[in-house]
DNA sequence: GTGAAAGCGCTAACAT
DNA sequence: ATGTTAGCGCTTTCAC
């Protein structure tokens, strides 16, 4: 059994008052009485126990991350700086993947209320705003990343998906590029026209117009990258170059031009942002801009949002911050780039 | 606020522990009360404080999870699988990644044995054992994943990385390669031993003689597969085939190799464990074996490992089990398989 | 400056 | 079959 109050208190030959004042660095103890309750504890090695004190305080020192899929690229390193983030302020985080199902989600979100957590960060998913307005009741505050989530989260952290496309795009303009085809996810959110945005600016920036049968878009996956691909590479064989929106749907584009025995970029150049790491296997000119960095957006990101969140917690009335994220992109393939 | 035991007594006219009993389904509550209590707490809401149970009961339904880090390809898929088997069992869990330093792992296991959790899966780090013993003091449960942990661990789940080495090198055999570097990772447990007797296992089953300048020993980082691989290509220029022993190291292979513009597989064959999801996209041939069940033996770990810990919270005196998983390992690129 | 005691929400032993 | 009550470990008034 681990040593707890009492024990402490009897040690040390004081109440269990005393002890806690003197853990909790509170002032009006002696310096005497101090000094014997800190060498008891420390001899007994004693631990507070985090259950006790969530319950008195009604609240635990834990924060909710609610997201899709802890597999996807993307959040593996969210997930990580989020959980540097908590347990340097002491703080430990309780994981729920969602698979974007609404069920699983009310689910998870009771489990939250239900372990008094601080605070959520969530990746939203659309359609499952009455099971997020269940956080609001419980009065959890919420950090919204990737999506903004009006009325139930105050704090966002959105990622910069138009401009990292953007700049994806020109470079392969830069590179002699003039036409350029395009592998868009499409659906959920935002992310998708936020891209097709940055892909159609890049092209104005250079007074090329864009033609819409360059353009496909489909569900994030493997399989409508190889489609689109093959569509693409047969309609348009003009095209010299590929942009792709997504991770999935570049693994799918790069199947399909191997499977052709193109020749990357001899034949055609591909660019996507969410890059695999092994990008800089294929290409080793990218090494450079895919190292272990290659998550660093992301990091970023999750950094930022565990901040939002416990300032939140800190100040529930602080005034409501929406942060920007620069670029979570880089070129898989791209020609002549040193 | 939400609503408590006494809120659901009080609008079913009982006492709170009739509500206690009801929820918990246990005998000895009439009809009539019984549905009266349900509908009172439908109607309230009510969720049970899972706080104040882990108080009571002096034990939280949580499930703690010690590993290295998270963005390990191995481990991601890892801990999706532990987390679907908590939540299936009403279970949450706690997710530490301690980067193998002992100080945080000591400080991981204080927060464990703080949150009063049902037992915990981990990965052992070599020397860290002292802190793991606070986890026996405390009668915490645990289950070792990858490396056994004798005394501490009663449960382990290992990975069957001997027999998924041999399986792929006999494959670059069968397609006719008689002469196969290998690039191999040491230091950190058994993984390394293992997956060298594997190779050698290979070799001896096809009578092919082990020339010890064949194989390069390093850490498992990108940095020592590259250089391994240009030492190897430079003083063994007959070798037609490597054998990578792990993921980084082999993304370290993959750009030694592609910087000399050799072909893969025609110049040289690259085999690997622990493919980098991409690696479908540079060989198509691949892409069945590479699919999501890509992470599939990782997964199958996780999952075992959460229902061996679940298994030993609810009898302590089960007989130790240890469990062995099949191969964890897929060829990256290997010549003419299809 | 220190101690006694209440109470956070729940369960289980004991009464009735 | 149902109610009363003690207590899990801690923090925090309120006395002294």
């Amino acid at each position: 059994m681990p040593a707890k109050l009492a024990d402490v208190a009897r040690l040390a030959g004081v109440s269990i008052a005393t002890v806690s004042r003197v853990l909790a660095d509170k002032p009006h103890v002696s310096a005497s009485v101090r000094t014997r309750v800190l060498a008891a504890a420390a001899e007994l090695n004693y631990r507070p126990s985090r259950v006790a004190r969530s319950l008195r305080a009604q609240r635990a020192r834990v924060i909710g991350l609610l997201l899709a899929d802890i597999r996807e690229r993307l959040f593996t390193a969210f997930v990580r700086a989020v959980e540097d983030v908590a347990y340097t302020h002491r703080y430990s985080f309780l994981l729920c993947n969602t698979d974007e199902d609404p069920d699983k989600i009310e689910v998870y979100v009771d489990l939250m209320a239900e372990e008094h957590v601080a605070g959520v960060i969530l990746v939203p998913t659309p359609g499952a705003e009455r099971a997020y307005q269940r956080l609001v009741e419980a009065q959890i505050p919420v950090v919204a990343i990737e999506r903004r989530l009006p009325k139930i989260a105050q704090d966002a952290v959105m990622l910069e998906h138009a401009e990292a496309t953007r700049a994806v795009v020109a470079r392969l303009i830069d590179a002699g590029h003039r036409r350029i085809g395009a592998v868009l996810a499409h659906g959920e959110g935002s992310a998708a026209h936020t891209r097709r945005r940055g892909y159609l600016q890049a092209l104005a920036d250079h007074d090329i117009p864009a033609a819409p049968e360059w353009v496909r878009a489909g569900p994030a996956t493997v399989a409508f990258g190889r489609e689109a691909a093959e569509v693409l590479l047969d309609q348009c064989p003009r095209l010299t170059a590929l942009y792709v929106a997504a991770y999935l749907p570049a693994l799918g584009v790069l199947q399909a031009v191997t499977a052709r025995r193109l020749r990357i970029p001899e034949d055609v150049a591909v660019a996507a942002v969410d890059a695999p790491d092994c990008s800089d296997a294929i290409h080793p000119l990218l090494a450079e801009a895919n190292a272990p960095e290659h998550q660093a957006p992301a990091y970023a990101a999750g950094e930022i949002a565990a901040n939002l969140l416990l300032a939140r917690i800190a100040d529930r009335d602080r005034p409501p911050q929406r942060v920007v994220v620069g670029a979570v992109s880089q070129p898989i393939l791209h020609p002549n780039a040193a």
